[in-house]
RNA sequence: GGAGGGAUGGCCGAGCGGACGAAGGCGAUAGUCUUGAAAACUAUUGUAUGUAUUCCAUACCGUGGGUUCGAAUCCCACUCCCUCCGCCA
């Protein structure tokens, strides 16, 4: 949620944010809407004072006095019910549009309409010459390290089993990722992946991609699709001292979504599955060190992905194609050789205030409390990491082999042979 | 799953219909004293909204409703925590 003080102090920056997202919103509703419940309140409060004022005389009197103004607290009482019963009215109603008004786009963020307007920032690695790639379900199927079919009997499309050797990896890569955070200030954290409602409006899945998430009616809660969700509501409600900030989790978890709408994308494998695992970086931040902050959570995530020598590039997301809640957001593609492009494997946002104001998340500096910034970065998120080792390693014989450095690191040589 | 008990400010803890934004203590901050420190004493000590940094108003005593002229205090529902029994990785 956006502050609603916008609408009154910086209106161009909230117009502008408005056709950068491409999106048809009558300002001048909101303002009208915003100075009403205003006034409103302003006017029950006033009605209030009068009626405590009256409360306390009638403490006091004596029972002569008592009765008329018993009946004049009656009556004021009433009016001030009437009265607060239209100010809830109008918050609620400016609420509900304000909340749908998605996060303002950094600067520096470029313009553009879809994914293909992203920007590329910068390409590093080398792409190995290959004739023929296959991809990572042929190679892991035939070594019998993947199984989707049986996966697909059991729990239907879009689930894989994992076997041997790429579990090992998993595990490794894993506790390799979150010791390397740990070092770098990040708490390793094993969250809930089971949340209420409110975690996912507070970090702005709900109401947006509330079709993406799995939900278990019977106890009200929510499979969550990142562990970012409870790591950003780890602090809900909070007012956190500005000098321990920031404050960093490296959360492991896994990850269930139901990628509805997906019908026919990305059908191989486990690129695009209901259930992976990820390590996820969260960091609760001083909004002026936020930028920073983003950089440096980007830097880690390279940093990763160098260390397992996959060829990747950063991309700089475009308006049109950030959620709401990021103001800025950076995209790492690995290389894919049996796609011949470079697909998603990590992505780091810049919140800005929007999730913590949702979730009432503030910084305490020297007597004065303000809302602080919120960013969250993937640090590994195993099924498309463990593609893009399988098919960037791969041999023409249909295994795959390891470097020396990279085989440290996951505690496997090869796959196969 | 069954049976009980509880939720008050940064923490502990009183209040159980009217002057309560809330006693008292601890902690924190500032001052006095001291060469310095400690101790002692004094003062301050929540959050948010309203064009409102010291004045004013309003809201907040787990959450949401209700009763009442008036609710931290009474009633209802929910959430969470604790104890005992059962079950369980």
């Amino acid at each position: 949620m956006l502050d609603p003080a916008l609408l009154k102090n910086d209106l161009e920056t909230l117009k502008l944010n408005i056709s950068r997202r491409n999106l048809n919103v009558d300002i001048d509703f909101l303002i009208n809407l915003n100075e009403e419940r205003k006034k409103l309140r302003f006017e029950a409060e006033q009605k209030r004072s009068e009626q405590k004022e009256i409360g306390k005389e009638i403490a006091t009197a004596d029972d002569k006095s008592k009765e008329g103004l018993l009946s004049q607290a009656s009556s004021i009482s009433n009016e001030v019910k009437a009265l607060f019963e239209k100010v809830d009215q109008k918050d609620e109603e400016f609420f509900n549009n304000w909340v749908k008004i998605p996060n303002i786009i950094s600067e520096t963020s470029p313009d553009g309409k879809s994914d293909s307007d992203n920007l590329e920032i910068k390409k590093i690695g080398n792409i190995k010459e290959m004739k023929n790639p296959r991809d990572h379900l042929e190679i892991a199927s035939k070594l019998n390290l993947i199984d989707v079919e049986k996966a697909s009997e059991v729990s239907g499309s879009r689930f894989a089993y994992l076997f041997g050797d790429l579990v090992k990896i998993e595990f490794n890569l894993v506790s390799w990722a979150l010791n390397k955070l740990s070092d770098k200030g990040f708490t390793p954290t094993v969250p809930p992946v089971l949340v209420r409602e409110n975690a996912l409006y507070g970090t702005g899945f709900f109401p947006d991609d509330a079709e993406q998430v799995y939900e278990i009616p019977n106890d009200d809660l929510f499979l969550v699709g990142t562990s970012e969700v409870p790591l950003a509501a780890l602090h809900t409600n909070e007012i956190l001292n500005i000098k321990n900030l920031p404050l960093r989790y490296a959360g492991f978890s896994t990850c269930f979504r139901r990628e509805a709408g997906t019908y026919g994308k990305d059908t191989t494998g486990i690129f695009r599955v209901h259930q992976f695992d990820k390590v996820e970086m969260f960091s609760f931040c001083d909004p002026v060190k936020s930028k920073e902050e983003h950089e440096f959570i980007l830097s880690v995530e390279e940093e990763l992905l160098q260390a397992l020598e996959i060829p990747y590039r950063v991309v700089d997301v475009c308006a049109g194609d950030l959620g709401a809640s990021a103001a800025k957001k950076f995209d790492i593609e690995a290389w894919i050789p049996s796609q011949n492009t470079y697909r998603e494997v990590t992505s780091c946002s810049n919140t800005t205030d929007y999730q913590a104001r949702r979730l009432n998340i503030r910084a305490k500096d020297e007597g004065s409390t303000s809302v602080l910034h919120t960013l969250n970065g993937t640090a590994i998120a195993v099924g498309r990491i463990l593609i893009a080792l399988i098919e960037n390693n791969q041999n023409t014989d249909g295994s795959v082999v390891f470097s020396d450095k990279v085989a440290e690191i996951i505690g496997v040589e090869q796959l196969g042979k």
